[in-house]
RNA sequence: GCCCCCGUAGCUCAGGGGAUAGAGCACCGCCCUCCGGAGGCGGGAGCGCAGGUUCGAAUCCUGUCGGGGGCGCCA
């Protein structure tokens, strides 16, 4: 069973007496206690009554003694609220005894569907990669910890017109691909490319080679399979480094749906909800200028209709109950068209949600789109050599983890390796320097047989602050789960951090004595709990010592 | 031309109806016989602009300016 969360507890006593919803929140100062209640301002206004007056009848009326001091009313009618000490002792050894941490099941647990990472065989993940693989890689951490089920979908570019050029290309050149890896197929891309440009007879071979491939050509097909075989290895190599939870088990590439492309077409075309417009198969959606195109003039597939059988399989076939997809901005709209599609089609039910989350570029510290010093197109590699840098590599990682998560994530974000990588501030390794110093404290303690249960008592502010954050760990990682904004835990984590360098302050605790000690080891025992479980929801490793 | 996203401190970012708008970096001044000072305390400095809704607007609405992006057969 999990921690019922103190603002939980507060709020059903409150809306017992005021039957509203009282919309708790942190108090904005400390004068003003630990939560606040604007209720009474609200009221006021129904009742026509004087903010103040409806706020001494409810403080009147709220039966919270055995959890808070005397409730406070201030300014126009705010309730200010402050719980008692010994009731966030309880709530820091409740926490400290939850092997979940706070962290609660979901209400409604569901089968949730992340489309992310998402890289081009034959080319190596560039900068954008960065971004939806790491966030994806804290959606499903998350996800996955709020008690859902969650299916990674790895849609990778595996199919297309280009593989049409490439397998022209090693044809030509009488290439052996066993000895190539991923960065040799991306030459041979950038050479096939070159070459179908200058070359119209190349650019005829290569056309006649897409349809060889959809028809199944043996010869065409092994080719292919091998560059898909490269190129795996390649994307793994990545994964590792990054340390995310990606594998080949997730790989859906782009080719699974050849199948169900034409039937799909048939089926909105004969429902008249496709209809043939300028040589085209396309649907057209309320709201939107353009329509989406299911089938070009020349009778070819586009990524509209792929996206669609990508939807009708994750519902149909996976049972999803809540799609999430992780790509860039830019395509926002591209995939409120195709969810829209998708609803018209029947593919996508109403008890089915579908969520774009659209993510910023990634900008060097001159403030244009990331690129290598040379002026070049960045690799993901690129972006995390620079971070390496200036830090060891699992400290790197979880730097530019931490980067990408902590704003939010539509927005641009500036890839600053000197600053993210820094060990004070609002960073990873900050965090993660917090959870070696605490861990430390505890190991010491440990060494030198002082054992700790239960926290008894807390009778420091800074204790109170920990204790506070504490509470909220489980609703702060519900509302990640729900909103998909991790920047949201990652504030979160930083506040327990520095609350945990305040408490060092005043609060010490291995030459403390009895009561006190036991408690404060318990209190750093259970802040370090959550750094480590909040840390490795963003996919960020914890270490004991740095 | 239409549509989407974003304008908050010198810089990087939180806050997205509620009290005097917060943090990090940088800068200045204090605090080290102290479990990890990779700290703590204090200081200066800000909601692009104009209307509107509201008891109350950085937050919601409209307009406007600025930046980025997308607009039929690429993904």
């Amino acid at each position: 069973m999990a921690v019922l969360s103190l603002i939980g507890k507060l709020t059903e006593r409150f809306e017992a007496a005021a039957g509203t919803d009282p919309e708790l929140r942190p108090a904005t100062k400390p004068q003003f206690g630990h939560f606040q209640s604007n209720a009474a301002l609200r009221l006021a206004k129904d009742q026509g009554r004087p903010p103040r007056e409806v706020a001494a009848e409810l403080v009147a009326r709220i039966d919270v003694a055995d959890l808070c001091e005397p409730l406070e009313i201030a300014g126009p009618g705010f309730i200010n609220i402050r719980v008692r000490a010994d009731v966030l002792a309880g709530v820091a050894n409740d926490v400290l005894h939850d092997p979940a941490a706070g962290i609660d099941v979901a209400e409604d647990p569901g089968r949730i569907v992340i489309d992310y990472s998402s890289p081009n065989v034959a080319k190596l993940m560039h900068v954008g990669h960065l971004r939806t693989t790491i966030i994806g890689d804290c959606f499903h951490r998350v996800l996955d910890a709020t008690g859902n089920t969650v299916i990674a979908q790895n849609h990778i570019g595996d199919w297309g017109r280009q593989f049409g050029m490439l397998i022209e290309q090693v044809l030509e050149e009488d290439l052996d691909l066993t000895g190539l890896d991923l960065a040799g197929l991306e030459e041979l891309y950038l050479r096939a490319n070159a070459h179908l440009t200058a070359d119209e007879a190349f650019a005829d071979r290569s056309r006649a080679r897409v349809v060889a491939l959809q028809a199944g050509d043996t010869e065409t097909n092994a080719l292919w399979q091998q560059l898909i075989d490269i190129s795996k290895v390649g994307f793994n190599a990545t994964y590792d480094r990054l340390g995310v939870l990606l594998t080949d088990d997730d790989l859906a590439g782009e080719s699974m749906y050849n199948d169900m492309l034409a039937p799909i077409c048939e089926d909105l075309e004969s429902r008249g909800i496709a209809v043939v417009d300028d040589g085209a198969l396309v649907v057209f959606v309320e709201g939107f200028d353009a329509p989406a195109i299911l089938r070009n003039r020349h009778g070819g597939y586009g990524y509209d209709v792929t996206d669609v059988a990508a939807i009708s399989y994750r519902v149909n076939t996976l049972h999803a109950d809540r799609l999430v997809y992780v790509t860039d901005a830019r395509q926002h709209q591209h995939f409120l068209l195709v969810f829209e599609v998708a609803r018209m089609a029947g593919y996508l039910p109403k008890s089915v949600t579908a969520e774009h989350v659209g993510y910023g570029m990634v900008l060097g510290t001159d403030g244009k789109p990331f690129s290598t010093r040379k002026g070049g197109a960045a690799h993901l590699d690129d972006l995390l050599d620079r971070a390496e840098e200036h830090v060891s590599r699992p400290i790197a990682v979880a730097a530019v983890k931490y980067a990408d998560l902590s704003n939010q994530l539509q927005k641009d974000y500036v890839f600053d390796a000197e600053r993210m990588t820094q060990t004070s501030g609002d960073t990873g390794p900050y965090l993660q320097y917090a959870h070696a110093r605490v861990t430390r404290i505890l190991a010491k303690a440990e060494a030198e047989g002082i054992a700790w249960e239960t926290i008894t008592v807390l009778n420091e502010t800074p204790e109170h602050n920990l204790a506070l954050l504490l509470s909220r760990f489980g609703e702060v990682v519900s509302g990640v789960a729900e909103d998909l904004q991790p920047h949201k835990l990652c504030t979160y984590l930083f506040e327990l951090a520095t609350a945990l360098s305040v408490f060092y302050e005043v609060c010490p605790v291995l030459t403390a004595e009895g009561d006190v000690r036991t408690s404060r080891l318990g209190l750093c025992s259970a802040v370090r709990r959550v750094l480590s479980r909040g840390l490795g929801l963003l996919g960020i490793e914890a270490p004991d010592h740095m």
